[in-house]
DNA sequence: ACCTGAACACCGTTCAAGT
DNA sequence: ACCTGAACACCGTTCAAGT
């Protein structure tokens, strides 16, 4: 009689997310995350390849938790922001596994299908073709860009106040720069980087 | 009689890198590093703190080899452009050691002298305030971004071939686009990808 | 001061054994 | 079939000892 298989892979992938919010990334060990689940270490290779897939499952988990459905806003430049923002909003919800997301993007069908949704906006403005490919990469890549670099230190942040220390005579512009910077919250730093982005690309 | 130091910095971070560049980041240890030099492993922690302070050094090696005099180009678009492309095409140099720039970007001081040189064409644009932060930060989100997307899969490799491949039915649009990304060079993705963001920009 | 090798506490993963 | 614990080949880093 063949016993049933205990674990599902959404379980798996939320353990390991908890164990990487509680301990960080550095956490993030076989070992850990069967603790977590209170199984043996090896238990978990029955449902994973190798730490490799098992990354690859917490990228997809947290992507899931974005909803594509398409916006409802006046603009397409407004619907990508929110679908975007929508994005954030998930991963960000989980900082210390950003790097991760980075990594895993190629391999979770929960990016594909945000990237269809994406697309879809992108379709409806009248992107065609390799146009439409290159504004996808674009948006995507500040998406991840800008992720990456709020998470070593958002513009508000202690990082910022560090180079506003900064000797004027090697960094003359950078110290200025970070001290107008201070006042800026993530929030607005993505979202103003990411209209950078939209307010250049256009369908035609 | 105090024994000189036998090793500087920039002939660890040189030996990190052969390292990378020929096993992959994933070969990248405090044993290989000492190998290659042909020390004691212990004799590294001489010199470095620990690995991270060791990928760090990597980090600061890469960027040393910028470039960061201001380019002669009739505009500032075109100007940023340059910087941007000598960054990338430094970090390009050496693939696997990609990941390690997103992480360690803000302790290099090389890393500072590229965005000083950037928030001068910047500054000689017109940019002030608040407006030249958030551009300095798109503008480098989109640049570390494209980096890493472009690491995982340019859009005329193989990843989007077998996006191309993908069921019309769930992903038309990804399908689609893939097709025509086919031809798309990542020298000709980059660029296009950080026009995108600089039109998108303005001064006033 | 600088360098070394042994040792410690980990890690991912293989393997043989249990139900 | 599914799960387990011991074992293997690593890793970063501490420490005591050598010159």
């Amino acid at each position: 009689m063949p016993r049933p298989r205990s674990l599902t892979e959404a379980q798996i992938a939320a353990a390991a997310l908890a164990v990487i919010d509680r301990d960080g990334l550095g956490g993030l060990t076989m070992r850990a995350v069967a603790k977590e689940i209170g199984v043996s270490t090896m238990a978990l290779y029955r449902y994973v390849e190798d730490r490799e897939h098992l990354e690859s499952l917490v990228v997809d988990h947290m992507l899931a938790a974005v909803d594509v459905t398409p916006p409802a806003a006046p603009t397409w430049r407004e619907r990508a922001m929110a679908l975007c923002e929508r994005a954030r909003a998930a991963i960000d919800a989980h900082p210390a596994a950003v790097p991760l997301t980075l990594v895993h993007r190629h391999t979770a069908p929960n990016a594909m299908r945000f990237a269809e949704a994406l697309l879809g906006v992108l379709a409806e403005a009248g992107f065609t073709g390799e146009r439409r490919a290159i504004a996808l990469r674009a948006l995507l890549g500040q998406l991840f860009g800008s992720l990456a670099l709020m998470r070593l230190g958002p513009l508000g942040g202690p990082g910022t106040a560090a180079l506003a220390a900064l000797p004027d005579e090697e960094f003359p512009l950078l110290a200025d720069t970070a001290r107008h910077a201070r006042p800026i919250t993530p929030d607005e730093e993505f979202r103003r980087g990411l209209e950078l982005v939209l307010r250049g690309m256009s369908p035609g």
